[in-house]
DNA sequence: CAAATATACATAATTTACTTATGCATAAAA
DNA sequence: TTTTATGCATAAGTAAATTATGTATATTTG
């Protein structure tokens, strides 16, 4: 299992990408979405989601709608179009950091 | 220019791969190379470097040889026989990390 | 049927790892 | 001679987590 602490900085890139390609989610959708998709690697506590969502909304990134499925309540987050646009800005600091971290990590050639 | 918060907590690992590489390093010497590594994508700060290379050592993963070269002090930090053990473990784990973050950026293609 | 687990959101207290700012000291360059 | 580079260090402040709770309903399991 990758060390959590690593992923530190990259929960906020993470949402808005989940959120660009799937459109609408709720936050405990979130949640087990990563887990899934990152085969248990990664879970993402709660106490670090629900601050970063409404950090995301009160900053204009998010915009939020409440529906009732099944008779329980969800908050629906999607990307706002400021959010759309900041995705993309995210999406590629962390390729730029992904790749300089390769760099680091791969014995120089010359 | 990546964002510098991706960097939180990848600064350990760094620092013990660039000792396993190159031996021994003083401080100043490692914000450097990791300059010149990054071409400046990555500008460690001494407040975090010292405290951090301080820590290392009282975990026991790095030593210290204090030389004097052209009348200036230096410390020279090398890493001790855990320290090797824990740099192959941190670096699988940062290795860990970047392939599960390459994951969430691919989009899946099922 | 009762208890445990899953779903769903939320927040407060604490911890950690940084940034920013400052300090000291010497050497080289402008 | 003043600035920049080299070299180490620490204190104060901040951001983003973790950990621990709390509430509530639905579903599964023993």
């Amino acid at each position: 299992m990758a060390n959590q602490k690593l992923f530190k900085g990259s929960l906020n890139t993470i949402i808005l990408k989940l959120l660009d390609e799937n459109g609408k989610m709720y936050g405990y959708e979130i949640t087990q979405k990563v887990k899934l998709l990152t085969k248990g690697e990664l879970n993402i506590t709660e106490g670090a989601l629900y601050p970063a969502l409404h950090k995301l909304e009160s900053e204009g990134l998010l915009e939020v709608e409440m529906l009732k499925v099944d008779n329980r309540l969800r908050k629906y987050y999607s990307l706002t179009e400021v959010g759309s646009k900041e995705t993309v800005n995210k999406l590629s600091e962390l390729e730029a950091y992904l790749k300089t971290m390769q760099t680091l990590l791969t014995p120089k050639l010359a």
